[in-house]
DNA sequence: CGAATATTTGAAGTGGCTCAAGTCCAGTGG
DNA sequence: CCACTGGACTTGAGCCACTTCAAATATTCG
């Protein structure tokens, strides 16, 4: 029945399932886009001029599958990539092989801004769950800059907001044990998700495995999954297929010691700031 | 001997002496601003205007000892710290009070050029050694990258180059075993004294404890001691009163896993960006 | 259904921690 | 000039959080 289905609409649709796909695509790259645009008034107060700026980038959607490195360490990079769905992991490699993941980077985030100012990156940028993605021309983000200032300090704020978040994850690395990183990760991509508009914290799609996951907390994977387990009594985790559920979030955020303070989330903390640029 | 002195000078000297300092503060704030445009013309290619906007900051120069703390996490903060000379620590509490110490400032830096973006840190800064800063307004460093867009992309990608630091740390604490992780530091930490022009990577004046050093390598005072002996013998390294010197560096290199690639030092690799911001 | 990937479990090993002294050294006051 | 003090460094012994290795059991997907 479903074979059925398939071949109706491949010999009797074919050309205006064409249109459709290339109208899909530019929808989605728009959804990115919004999506972006979004994140940055969350912290950056634009003009209309400086939003249309955003939402007038063009760039080329790609689906990738999970693992898919998009970006190698040493080689430059002409593109940024705006996640649309999905998640995309930056990180680092150890001459034996051995990953650290240093970000993770969910729908509406661009995962490598830092290229536009310096375009040879250190890292590597993988997707760590099958993901939808656009890649944005670096000479039109830079562009935008040039021509609006307010969009090169709201594009600057948003990687010293990565770095901030960057630096919660090296504190917990260096002084946190195995729960509390756990429970901190989970506490701060919930609330991501929640914010981005892709999730309740308590209820969202992570779409990590617990490989990957060791990999992030800079654990092994035996040690990850006993730490599921243990939060799974203790907070009523569910962690399964990606899909993360939790009873009693403020159990896990009080394991995590998590304060979302880090994730600059406050807009009126910037607020004397904006006052002088625009 | 040394009180008739100090008291021949004080009687005789004074309104001279007063001169001579606000002379000598007046000195050392221009030595901060041209190591720090040093340092951005590392990465970055800027026109004279945009070279004298950098020089003709003004701030107030200040005395720090070891331990002062300069920023607190949540607190607004409306200066960047120049550092002139010393060593300047950002760092996470824990709720039980241990340190995290997230990144290391030397001669030539500003410390948190972050927070003229986002002027409401979630991280800390202290002095990790005896210092000497300079405090310089965020306005007018913001009004400086509002006029020259060379200098908004020359700030924005010092703040990049500091996060790709940041990540290699944050690796190495997820990854690697404690003498790869103080073999890496005192490489990095070596290099960019070298490059700043206060030292050689093999013999330079760090100014930590080996408590501080603790709290960078997220360790304990104890296992960093024995680390430290460890590479005593190894590649004859030597601290002591703060001062590092090591006898077989690339030896150390190698322990360390060291690769220079993410201080982002080769000017070339960020030619091709230049050319259309210039 | 079969193959590959992901999760779970057990048992033994170890790197780094904790606790507890003790030494070295620079600075301070008598 | 010395005794005192506090900070930094060093050492030892026992312990534990996490790793390693090895294998069994789901789960996903073509």
């Amino acid at each position: 029945m479903r074979l059925f289905v398939f071949h109706l609409r491949a010999a009797l649709f074919w050309p205006s399932y064409v249109e459709w796909k290339a109208c899909c695509l530019s929808r989605l790259l728009d959804e990115g886009l919004n999506r972006f645009l979004a994140r940055l008034l969350l912290r950056s107060e634009l003009s209309v001029a400086e939003r249309d700026a955003i939402l007038r980038l063009r760039g080329r959607v790609a689906e990738v599958p999970r693992g898919r490195e998009l970006v190698l360490p040493e080689r430059p990079v002409e593109q940024a990539i705006l996640v649309i769905e999905g998640l995309i992991a930056r990180f680092d490699q150890m001459n034996d092989g051995r990953r650290q993941i240093t970000a993770l980077h969910i729908a509406g985030d661009v995962s490598d801004l830092h290229s536009v100012p310096v375009p040879v990156p250190a890292w590597g940028i993988e997707a760590a769950a099958n993901s939808t993605i656009a890649l944005i021309s670096h000479d039109d983000i830079r562009a935008a800059a040039v021509k609006f200032p307010a969009l090169a300090f709201a594009f600057w704020r948003d990687t010293v907001v990565d770095a901030s978040i960057l630096a919660k994850w090296t504190a917990n690395l260096g002084r946190a044990d195995a729960a509390t990183r756990l429970a901190h990760l989970l506490c701060e991509i919930g609330t991501r998700m929640e914010v981005a508009g892709v999730g309740g914290r308590d209820d969202f799609s992570l779409g990590l495995t617990q490989a990957q996951l060791a990999d992030t907390l800079g654990l092994t994977t035996v040690h990850v999954n006993r730490t599921v387990m243990a939060l799974r009594n203790l907070v009523g985790l569910s962690f399964a297929g990606g899909r993360v559920q939790v009873d009693n979030w403020p159990a896990l955020a009080h394991i995590g010691a998590y304060d979302d303070g880090y994730l600059m989330l406050d807009k009126d903390a910037a607020a004397q700031e904006w006052a002088s640029i625009s």
